[in-house]
DNA sequence: TTCTTTTGCACAATCGATTGAGCAATCCTG
DNA sequence: CAGGATTGCTCAATCGATTGTGCAAAAGAA
């Protein structure tokens, strides 16, 4: 209807009302009474930027005034539950605090990592968090000057404060459950094997940790090659798993839904006898994970507990820098 | 390090250089050598900028710029596989196309979808996609009025070119594989059910029409109580299903992994004997549904085929509006 | 009526980067 | 060495909205 290549600015509006930019703004703004802009010339106003389609430039609008209120958010992936749940509820956060949020995912890739972190600088981000970040530091070195606020989420950093999951007491709980479930339908008593991740991520190591800690206190003595962590990926947790071939009941921590889904394709190809030997507990949940055969329990991650701690430190500037843990829900299925 | 209430500009880096904001501007942003800057000055230039962390204010280079090269999504949510593909995937095509991608969910939420919408026209968005909006025609209108290009994805409009799946013919496969497993492992020869979504929907009419003409080729009638259609949600799936006691082999056509979620809570509250003569296959495909008992095989929507031919489109202004089918994929288990 | 308030609006500077135009200084050519 | 070409940079307008300031006109007070 209008014309195709500029869109309509306050500029238009005011020269077809017959009245002044500034007079338009602050109606289109809200701030037309503080401004003691009459009832009437509101409403005529009104009436034309509905009428024209109007809608605000937010460039110029962010360029002029002091605070952008908006909050920037990079996650590794958006497909798996975890963080698809944090995104989605970033979000939604954001918006019931009036805060204007921008997600982007950057595939696990340091580089992109980085330059999405510049971008949502530049948008003038108030606040940036990073999720699951390989290097989280340099992301906060990068934010420290030009003065943007960063906390870290899911992976912690040294730099900025950190809100992540209590993964030691989740893969403590984690792993009793799977050694209940080992001696009670399989008669055995362990040691379990661990499977996924990264030992140089905190949250693997410390997984890890409460793994060996609840075998410790039942004096069960975990091998060195039952643990086989050499990354994320559903490949590579099948490729390792496919050189073990189970004889016996066998009981597995799972580090992450991804990992589990090589843990499942392998599982598939054994013998029925053999997979019904195998009992396993995953860290991290997903809707379909209780109806996996031989899937005993799932930790859930609180990510909306862990956002609300995020967002009440948003605005908080100076505070000392923190580790903040969030307990885990145990799903026993 | 810096002052850190207000970001490096162009002035204060030129200050410090002792050369003028245009030359600045020019060497950051790659110009220089058009505008014959020396490659000493750059050089300083550069260095400077490095040293302060300066970022651009994207606000103040998108104001000032003809194009802002970002194109917008709207999606309704990230936390299932499908959806969140569709963000990870368009991300990085876009990128790799020089292009700036921001996308939003919108929770379902036909308020919010629109609110939303305005937001990214008001980013100056180039191009807004919409993806599995419930109202796409009246993000249409307000693309149109503001002279944005405006694609639909997944769920098809009136007033844009819409990319969809060919809902049909995956459907029609998926029905023929269901009753194909049914009669073979079950001795079922139909009909089957039909699981969640809503028949207002254009795709789930596309898909219940496929699902009936592959039962009616095999002359095989469908009673009008074997539509289960009232929602996408897990639980209007379980409850819809509650209320129905199989007591033979039972087939199912599930309509959405959402759906899935439901019908697999309803089968683990089965008795194991009931439980082993339900089998059924769902449109969308999820990693773990192939582990899932019963479960004959799944359509996986062709996100990145979608994805390119939308991206294609980006640019390519009054073309006709037009209907894209992309062929979807069969997993059979 | 006159003076003070209040009402209703407009002016103009500003945010930070981009870019067409222009101007010295230097280089080249014959 | 004069005249033109090239090099290397600066000036200033501009994008669209926001906001402190100011000024008539209308309303109220005395």
């Amino acid at each position: 209807m209008k014309n195709d290549t500029k869109r309509t600015t306050i500029y238009d509006l005011a020269a077809r009302i017959g009245a002044s930019p500034s007079s338009v703004s602050s109606v289109l703004n809200g701030t037309w009474e503080k401004r003691r802009i009459s009832k009437k010339l509101a409403d005529r106003i009104m009436e034309l930027a509905q009428e024209e389609g109007y809608t605000v430039n937010a460039q110029a609008r962010f360029l002029r005034r002091e605070r952008s209120h908006i909050v920037g958010m990079i996650v590794p992936k958006y497909d798996n539950r975890y963080f698809g749940d944090i995104a989605q509820k970033f979000e939604s956060i954001a918006r019931s605090r009036g805060l204007i949020p921008i997600v982007t995912c950057t595939q696990r890739n340091q580089e992109l990592e980085f330059e999405a972190a510049k971008e949502l600088i530049s948008y003038q981000a108030e606040c940036l968090i990073s999720t699951g970040a390989t290097d989280p530091d340099r992301i906060t070195d990068l934010c420290n000057i030009s003065g943007v606020q960063s906390i870290n989420m899911d992976l912690p950093g040294n730099k900025a404060t950190s809100v992540i999951s209590d993964n030691y007491t989740g893969a403590y709980d984690l792993t009793k459950l799977i050694l209940d479930r080992c001696e009670a339908d399989l008669g055995l008593t362990g040691p379990l094997r661990f499977v996924g991740g990264r030992l140089k991520d905190h949250n693997t190591a410390a997984r890890l940790e409460g793994f060996l800690c609840a075998q410790q206190e039942r004096n069960i003595v975990v091998p060195n090659d039952y643990i086989m962590s050499e990354g994320y990926s559903s490949d590579k947790a099948e490729h390792l798993l496919a050189e073990f071939k189970p004889t016996s009941p066998t009981g597995l921590f799972v580090n992450s839904t991804i990992s589990l889904e090589g843990v499942v394709r392998w599982q598939s190809q054994l013998a029925k006898e053999t997979a019904h030997m195998i009992r396993y507990g995953c860290f991290d949940w997903d809707p379909f994970g209780s109806f996996l055969p031989g899937n005993v329990g799932m930790v859930e991650q609180d990510v909306s507990a862990m956002l609300e701690r995020i967002f009440d430190l948003i605005g908080e500037k100076n505070k000392p820098i923190e580790m903040i843990k969030i307990p885990c829900k145990l799903r026993v299925f």
